[in-house]
DNA sequence: CAGACGATTGCCT
DNA sequence: GGCAATCGTCTGT
């Protein structure tokens, strides 16, 4: 399949998250291909967006997000867990689209076997979950997701637009008014991968 | 430099 | 349904 093109993420962050329902991730493992249909994002978009990382300005941390879009922008939270976010938006505009839950497509046996025997449900219906399932941490933050390598998005089918709800991102309370509760959480209603999202 | 806490998950009751 | 795990990052002193 194709690889998405610099000029799908060089756009306004929430079409590029709607846009990447039903595009496939590929992670290169040894020379095997793990994938799975992206089912479930969020967009976390500039220094005013109270929830985004970016809202105290440029860190070690963050800086992915800052530079060009087409990138992978990995971080740890909670002392474990690592998240998966796409760059968006030109250099300089920190965005980022957060991938949330995967439909597994291939490389199956090797993403049960990273599972640890967790059931299929269970793989890559959660932003940790699929970073597991996949084999993706901080040794892959910054990788161009455009060009040939270990991480790339390929385009897929593209989902009926009645196949799409929004609603407000999951995981950050913390965040004030009005972000806390802006849609920008997109998923695939018809998807049993989606993450149940407490 | 100390202290708080997180874009979550999985186990325990 | 509740809560611990577990540590890097960020804030304020």
């Amino acid at each position: 399949m194709t690889i998405l093109p610099r000029s799908f993420y060089d756009r306004p962050t929430l079409e590029v998250a709607r846009d990447l329902l039903g595009c496939v991730l590929v992670r290169q493992l040894d020379g095997e291909r793990l994938a799975g249909r992206i089912v479930e994002v969020e967009a976390y978009i500039g220094q005013e967006d109270g929830a985004c990382h970016a809202r105290f300005g440029r860190t070690e941390r963050n800086a992915v997000m800052f530079g060009p879009p087409g990138h992978a922008y990995i971080y740890f939270t909670y002392g474990l867990h690592w998240l998966l976010n796409v760059v968006t938006e030109r250099a300089g505009q920190p965005a980022a689209v957060l991938i949330r839950a995967l439909e597994p497509l291939e490389g199956l046996a090797r993403i049960a076997a990273l599972r640890a025997g967790r059931p299929r449900r269970e793989w890559t219906s959660g932003p940790a979950r699929l970073t597991r399932a996949l084999a993706i941490d901080g040794a892959l933050n910054g990788v161009d997701l455009t060009a040939a390598g270990p991480l790339v998005i390929e385009a897929g089918q593209t989902p009926p637009e009645a196949a799409i709800h929004t609603g407000p991102r999951v995981g950050i309370a913390y965040a004030p008014e009005p972000w806390r509760s802006r849609p920008w959480r997109f998923w695939l209603a018809d998807s049993a991968d989606v993450s149940k999202g407490r």
